[in-house]
This record gives structure tokens, sequence and C-alpha cells, in this order.
DNA sequence: AGGTTAGTGACACCGAGTGCCACCGGCAAG
DNA sequence: CTTGCCGGTGGCACTCGGTGTCACTAACCT
């Protein structure tokens, strides 16, 4: 908890720091920014923040694979074990409160529009839930570089947008009447979710331009049956 | 190898067991079925089979996450290290030879007639390459389910998919004249595999359905861009 | 017979995750 | 002021997936 964090052990089996009481003690009396007194209110959302910092930096600049959850700990201030408390695993630090995202898609479907195409309801429910700010956006255009870039945090996507396909599935089932366990709203949901995927891919990789236009760009060629390939 | 593998040790750090010569000799003279000679020629395919169906049996009655690899090489007769010496990981024992599939499934696109819409020759090569013979059914099932059901393998399936979108897309660029990399290429193969997966699903959660009819269900409504949506 | 080679098992090691316990700070009740 | 509770934390031991290394064996090739 010391703002800085030098002088702590850190790793596990290292055996070459004190105790965490001495660095406690040492770090004490140097740093009095912090006033120590109301660290409870939301001290946790701070911790986890700088967690969340420390490791997409490392990763950023190292990869992945290459960044161990022992760093992190160290580069945050934290130990290991507390490291696993905030984020259950190390691919969760990439993932900001992604949960919060889910929500928010499922309130901007429940709102939509019943006159509006139901393609199109989904696509600016994706671009709403997307649209960062600009200083937010070279943050964003870390992360999804390396969910998309890294293999092992590829993997791990797969769960996360397994909670998007659902709450679309969930949407198309109710417009449509049918089970949200059927053939079309499944199949509306993960074909939705690869435009906007790719769409992502295609904002990352260009450099030129906007997330907003991608993503209609993808939808409309989906919506329409993908007009461009009739040629055959 | 000893056919009876029981009285192996096995597991890692449990010393109850001799050393594996003793186990070898043991075995020897109580096993005659494998004629010790004429073990070479293709032995590693055979162990390889007999990893698999003890991996696939096992997750399928304990679940992917409830089985070690220790368990499993107790089970195929071999020690831990030799099963990560036929199988990378752990989920890759639920994909059988996965990249023969992907190389057929190259082949058919590149063999599909210029004058069938692309979605078309999609389609046709997603039904070619998943047309099982009706005893293996059973088998695809069982894989399937574990794919789709347990969380871990479907996170390892996005890596395993990757190789798959990466060749309908080249596909789609040969056809269209545009870059593998570009919006279309990317978002046909992305969402075509996104319907062979839900059409995949369906099959799986029905029963009495084909697999080709799911599939070409699927591949019509994208190429059609959702018919039955447009009531909105 | 001697050397080569492929397949294997034992072993040590790393890193992600988890359960458990001890500690320490704040806080309320006595 | 002391006592006891409680949330956040660090340390530790453990499990398990995965890897590098080494020694051994059996088939093979001269």
């Amino acid at each position: 908890m010391t703002p800085s964090a030098t002088g702590k052990t850190g790793g596990r089996m290292r055996s070459d720091g004190w105790p965490s009481a001495r660095a406690h003690r040492i770090g004490g009396p140097v740093s009095q920014d912090v006033p120590v007194t109301e660290l409870l209110p939301d001290a946790r959302a701070d911790t986890r923040a700088r967690i969340e910092q420390a490791a997409l930096e490392l990763f950023a600049r190292k990869g992945f694979e290459q960044v161990t959850t022992d760093e992190i700990a160290d580069a945050a201030g934290i130990s290991r074990r507390t490291f696993f408390r905030y984020f259950a695993t190390k691919a969760d630090a990439v993932w900001g409160d992604f949960s919060l995202h889910v929500e928010r898609l499922d309130r901007l479907l429940s709102a939509a529009r019943a006159e509006q195409p139901v393609l199109a309801s989904i696509c600016a429910a994706y671009v709403e839930v997307n649209d960062y700010s600009a200083g937010d956006l070279p943050m964003l255009r870390q992360r999804m570089a390396l969910i998309l870039g890294e293999p092992a945090l590829q993997a791990h996507s797969q769960v996360r947008y397994a909670d998007v396909d659902r709450v679309v599935a969930e949407h198309v089932a109710r417009r449509t009447g049918e089970s949200p366990g059927a053939l079309l709203p499944r199949l509306v949901a993960t074909s939705s979710r690869a435009a906007a995927t790719t769409a992502f891919e295609v904002w990352l990789a260009d450099g030129t331009t906007t997330l907003a236009d991608d993503l209609h760009a993808a939808f409309d060629q989906l919506a329409a049956g993908f007009p461009t390939l009739r040629s055959g």
C-alpha cells in the first residue's frame, strides 16, 4: 500500500526481502501523499485501477505471456495473492468492467424502437457501447490489440463474448417471438458479433477509419447478405 | 505399454511405485497379444488414438476440468510426459487431427466452381467436411458437446477456428480480388463460421435434425440477410 | 558387435490459480 | 480505554498444466 512500491518483496519463494511489516515501516514515513485515513471508501476501486493499469502497460510492453502475475503485483504494489482477489485470471486484467458494457448493451437493446429493423438496432447498440471519447481511444486500441492479437487472450475472449451473444440472442428472440435457443436468434447474435469483431480488427489494422464507420460497413454487408459477393 | 495398466505409478511425486523398468519386466511376460515386433510402423498412431479415446471417455464422464493429465496418461497406459508428446495441451486431445479438416476445407474451396455463389461454395465445403458416417456420429456428438459446452474448450476452440477463418478469408479474397485482410473476406469468414457453429449447436441440442440441414438453414439465412427479420 | 535413432519415463522446474491462516487496521460496543 | 468484530491483505503450501533435460531401451543399420 505504500505508494512507492520499491523495496517490497513481491515474489514468492524469493526470500531475499524483509517481512512485509518492515516494508511498511520503511515506506510509511517517506510517503505522506495518502493520508492513511479515508482509505476505506473506495480504496478498492483505486487499487483495482492501479492493477489494471500496471497489467496493461506490462502486457503492451512485453507481451501477455511474457508477464507473470508476480510482476504485475510488484508493479501495482500489492501481493500476488491480492492480484487474484481483484481479477479471477491474468486475462481478466485486460478486460475492465466488461459486465458493465454487457449490461449497457442489454439496456440499449431493450430500449430500441420496434419499428427499427432488428439488425439496425443491434448495430446501433454496438456503436453506442463502443463510442469512446478521443482521449480513451489510445487505451481502447491497446486493449483491443492485445485481445485480438494475443492467442491466449483471443481464446479467453470467447468466454466474455458468450455473455454478449446471450444478450443479443434474447433481444432477437423477443422481437421474433422465438426461443432464444432457436437457430435465428443464435445465428443473428453470433454473426453480428462476428461483424463487430471484424470491424474492430479492420479499425485496428487500418488506423485511418472510424470504429463507428467500420461497424456500420460490416453490419450493412451482413444485413444485405453480402451484396458485393453476388458476382459469382 | 503393458496392456493392463494396473500397477503403474502414473502420478508425479507419488513415489509409491517401482521404477518403470520394473513395470516393464512385470508386464512383459504376462502379455503376448502384442508381438513386440512391428511396433514401429505406426505404433505412434495407435498410441495417439488410445490416448484420444481415453481422454474423450474421461472428459465425457467427469467433465473436462475434473480430469487431470495424470489420469489420462494412466488410462492410456503411458506417462504424463508422453501425453504431452502427442498433444500440446489437454484440450488438443479433444480435437482429433483437426489440421486435416482445415486442409480438406481448403482443397474443397479451391476446387469450387466459379459460377457458384461464394457463400454457396463455403456452405457446401462446410457440409462436405462435416459429412460423417452414421457410425461416427456418436463420437462427433460427444466431441462437439464438449467443445461447445465446456468453457475451457470453448475458449481453446477460438485458436483452432482462426485457421479455418484464414482459409475461408483467403478463398473469398481470391474470388473478389481483395486482400485477405480486407473487411469483406474477414467478415464472410467469421460470420460463415458463426453460422456453422450455430448450426452445430442447434443440431446438438435438437437431436432430430440433420447436421447438413441445419448448416444449410443457417447459411440460407446468412446469404439472404436474415429475411425473416424484416418484419420490424 | 557397435553406433544410431525414435520413443519413452523420471525428474526438476515454472507459472497460473486456490485454500488457509495470521495479521493489521478501522470501528462499534462495553 | 479496552475488547471484539470485520474487511483487506500477505505469506505459504498445494494442485495442476506445461516444458526442458537426461538416461534408458529397443529397433535399425552397417
